[in-house]
DNA sequence: ACCACAATATGGTCAGACCATACCGAATCC
DNA sequence: GGATTCGGTATGGTCTGACCATATTGTGGT
């Protein structure tokens, strides 16, 4: 007991520090979207650590959809730094709805408490509705359940594209891509999607006059179509 | 031109490799949280490549959250499979704020959202009001802005909670965190907590009464206070 | 039975090498 | 002079092998 030295708890390791570095650095310098970091070489000799460390540090800022990495040489090689939350929010759900800890009824209870926002959203901007029609187009066009889940979803994530919030819009993508599995079985199981495509020209509808109120209606008496048991 | 023969334009790296075939294997084998992962010199045997990329899906498969990594020996050590998709939202947040590509009005309105829905969730739980009332309690003795903050965090974090639905308290939690900085200076510009204190208690009324609507319209009004910039 | 210590399995880190990619620029050819 | 070709070079991607830190497990002595 004369040299063991208590310790933190826990102790930091070195892609943390890195990542700490790098995080401090851009808040520190202002650097935004389109900016590069300097090369894994450079950085793993400027900050003291290993060249590995510095790339674990990098997977992370990649999953997290901050950087994006190119070989080769010229002024887009390299890390540079970007913004698509989309991919990472999407893997997040994902995976943890793969180890099932996450309840289907509370992604899709989730869902609906975006969709309904988004339609009152999209009535109030009243904008680019040419969108959706073109989805409800591909969805009547559609051969297979697959097809037609392809074109509903894109005609929702247009709803929240329309309503101007990027944030939100980002999580109806990847809560619309984490669920397409059950999105296809839910259609096979109803069958006949002529119930749903009246529901979304009714929503359509809504949102070309620009009333919020209906569209919220629309949305919601939509999605207890789609699926009965959750709602 | 006879030998060079065209490769689809996305080459698929080592460690996606490995991340694939972890998570097909996770959904095949039905594995879930507490599980555990063979350990990176035996995956890296197992899937013929070095234990460097097997690290680095590592490192993406921790940042995810879905994976929490412990040396040593015995039946904790290893990977485990987890579920934290916490600190995974929070750091996407938290970084895609940090490089000012999401503004802060598309986060306080997708705060409100969420929390117009979990109050109102909230309110037709009627479940443990105890929470908040300690919260409420913390946010009477704070001496600082910050520690004001700290129990208010925790005060509409609860309210989420109460709501049932672990993906939106997660978003919730993940939100606070992430604009905590700004949330801060609010407090401080607004000076004068009292105000936030009394729609604190109308809300916890609502809640605590079982009434959906005024738990909704109180939670509007009192955000509409706290950022009367934004709303 | 207990305790001290070695063995071992695990993640964490490092160094150095090599490959693949893509730009840059100089040499070459027309 | 302009276009083309080809080597140089900076970048990320991968691999190997080693060593360290940590924590359990086994073993031997008391």
């Amino acid at each position: 007991m004369t040299d063991t030295r208590w310790r933190p708890v826990k102790r930091t390791r070195t892609f943390e520090d890195v990542l700490a570095q790098i995080e401090h650095r851009i808040a520190e310098d202002g650097l935004t979207a389109g900016d590069r970091l300097p090369a894994e070489r450079r950085l793993a000799e400027q900050l003291g650590v290993s060249r590995s460390s510095v790339r674990e540090a990098m997977r992370v800022l990649e999953t997290l959809g901050v950087v994006s990495s190119q070989a080769g040489r010229g002024p887009d090689a390299g890390a540079v730094l970007t913004s698509r939350p989309d991919s990472a929010l999407t893997d997040v759900l994902r995976l943890n709805l793969g180890l099932a800890t996450l309840e289907l009824r509370e992604v899709i209870d989730t869902r609906l408490m975006i969709e309904r926002w988004a339609a009152a959203q999209a009535a109030r901007a009243r904008a680019g509705t040419s969108a959706l029609a073109e989805a409800l187009k591909g969805m009547d066009e559609a051969g297979s359940a697959e097809e037609f889940v392809e074109h509903d979803t894109a005609f929702h994530c247009a709803i929240a594209e329309i309503s101007g919030n990027r944030l939100i819009a980002a999580f109806m993508r990847s809560l619309r891509e984490s669920m397409s599995r059950y999105a296809v079985e839910a259609v096979e199981r109803l069958g006949d999607t002529s119930g749903l495509q009246a529901d979304h020209r009714r929503i359509l509808r809504a949102v070309h006059e620009g009333d919020p109120e209906e569209a919220t209606r629309a949305v919601t008496d939509h999605l207890a179509r789609a699926y009965p048991a959750a709602c």
